[in-house]
RNA sequence: GUGAGUGUAGCUCAGUGGUAGAGCUCCGGAUUGUGGAUCCGGCUGUCGCGGGUUCGAUCCCCGUCACUCACCCCA
């Protein structure tokens, strides 16, 4: 029998969990000082509220749960595990609208499912943690959204992280401004993406492989080049950087675009000078392959990942998909997993999630002593601590060593003798003390230790 | 969907055309009211699965499955 979880999927033992449970509480604790919400939506939906909303490709990696009852033998599907944590918050936002908030400001933090071959930092059923709001064009959101984002990696300890920004408005008009026909923006932008992985050549190559114009590339390709080029001396004085970029942008697009350009520097402009302002970095090659984002898009970078932390975006018609009438949005989702992947491999996490699972086990004398060890297990439980009872009356040395491999700090030993007296033997396994107490002041002992 | 690598004890891995070993873990003992260290002893395998070549395959060949990594795409 095979007992591995299945394909792409994982099991989380304690000390997985633990962690978890750390970086999950810190991305709420922040979420919530920005005055987001909490939302769980239900792990299936009908199969046609996600097709059609994450691009081709998307549509290939759903999870489809096949037909139940009559319709089982022909295979299909109206069921699906949900791919990602916006397009159920659209349907949430249709479909509740009245009992929302003008304003609805969500985060949301549960498994995602998607049929992609497994990878390093990929799996078939991941965390993501999704802020999202609802309701208002202003730029503001977006500001907020990536100071939120940058401040949930900087209380996890991240240092040197990079929060890009672009806009699929200013996207589009550079594509326009090198000729490339609309038909081939598509193809365009998967080959410019890649700017940071294969370099110029690689994406010259790419390009002409996919039909663009060579003027049109070239003049791209000069231009991104350039910029990230420049990304290197961008720390220094990120805003200078950021407004560069701005002018670069509106010489080449030549006065259009103008509405998305204005977004682009209001963002920049709203940036609190300090906090994760400091990550932002302006970057036209930025693409994203989710069909649904129609202004700002983010993606969330750090040195030696190959892939993003996070991404996200405007995308100002997906509720109207539903709904009938738009509703403006615009939301960050951060991946749980590569932040956990990158934070194990650097030691990130504090030393007490190590901790022991219980602060102190009674041993068992005999089993006519049982009843008495569980009624000290809850005297100390009522007192507070974690208590772990050996389940089994055995020698002493088997429960101390077992005791001493859990890394549980205490340990009670009530013998006949103590029995007899109305003491307790509490032992500290890490300095191999013991004292003989009253058993009423066994708690005390304990806290003090 | 494409390509590469790896499948041997609970874990990490050696190894050989004549059906297997180490370290760690685990269990027992030295020490039946005292753990971590040390010493002694012990358990465990359809060598991923199916087929082929061979007198004989864990080893060579083919297929298959699983895992890992990369591409694609993405978090």
């Amino acid at each position: 029998m095979n007992t591995n979880p299945a394909r792409g999927m994982r099991d989380f033992l304690p000390e997985d969990v633990r962690r978890r449970q750390y970086v999950i509480g810190v991305i709420a604790d922040v979420y919530q000082r920005y005055g987001f919400e909490p939302l769980e939506t239900p792990a299936v939906e009908n199969i046609e509220t996600l097709l059609g909303k994450y691009g081709e490709e998307g549509d290939r990696l759903i999870f489809k749960i096949l037909k139940r009852g009559e319709g089982a033998e022909a295979g299909q599907a109206d069921l699906a595990l949900r791919y990602d944590l916006t397009v159920p918050l659209a349907r949430v936002v249709a479909e509740h609208r009245a009992r929302l908030p003008k304003f609805f400001k969500r985060y949301q933090v549960q498994p995602v499912w998607r049929a992609d071959r497994p990878q390093k930092g990929r799996f078939r059923e991941f965390y993501q943690c999704d802020v999202d709001a609802i309701g208002s064009r202003a730029m503001v959101v977006e500001a907020e959204l990536l100071s939120a984002a940058g401040d949930v990696l900087s209380r996890l300890g991240f240092a040197s992280y990079t929060l890009r920004l672009n806009h699929r408005g200013v996207l589009s008009g550079l594509l326009e401004a090198a000729g490339v026909p609309a038909g081939l923006h598509g193809d365009a932008l998967v080959a410019l993406d890649k700017l940071d992985k294969v370099g110029p050549e690689g994406v010259a190559a790419e390009l002409r492989q996919r039909g663009v114009p060579d003027a049109g590339a070239g003049m791209l390709l000069e231009f991104f080049s350039s910029v990230a080029a420049a990304q290197h001396t961008a720390a220094a004085d990120p805003a200078a950087f950021n407004r560069a970029v701005l002018d670069r942008l509106e010489t080449l697009l030549a006065g259009t675009r103008s509405e998305a350009m204005g977004e682009l520097r209001d963002i920049v402009r709203l940036l609190v000078p300090g906090g994760a302002g400091a990550h932002v970095r302006l970057d036209p090659s930025l693409a994203r392959g989710l069909s649904y984002y129609t202004g700002a898009i983010f993606e969330i970078a750090v040195p030696d990942l190959a892939g993003s932390l996070g991404g996200g975006g405007r995308y100002d018609n997906l509720i109207g998909m539903f709904l009938g009438s738009e509703v403006p949005a615009c939301g960050i989702s951060l991946g749980l997993e590569r932040i956990l992947v990158v934070m194990g491999e650097r030691g990130m996490f504090p030393d007490n999630l190590a901790k022991a699972p219980a602060d102190v086990m009674v041993t068992q004398w005999s089993v006519d002593g049982v009843p008495d060890a569980l009624r000290l297990a809850a005297e100390l439980r009522s007192e507070g601590l974690r208590v772990e009872v050996y389940p089994e009356a055995d020698k002493l040395g088997r429960q101390l060593k077992y005791a001493s491999s859990r890394a549980i700090p205490f340990v009670t030993v009530v013998g006949d003798e103590e029995a007899a007296t109305g003491m307790v033997t509490v032992k500290n396994l890490g300095t191999g003390e013991q004292q003989r107490v009253p058993r009423a002041g066994v708690g005390g002992v304990l806290r003090r230790g």
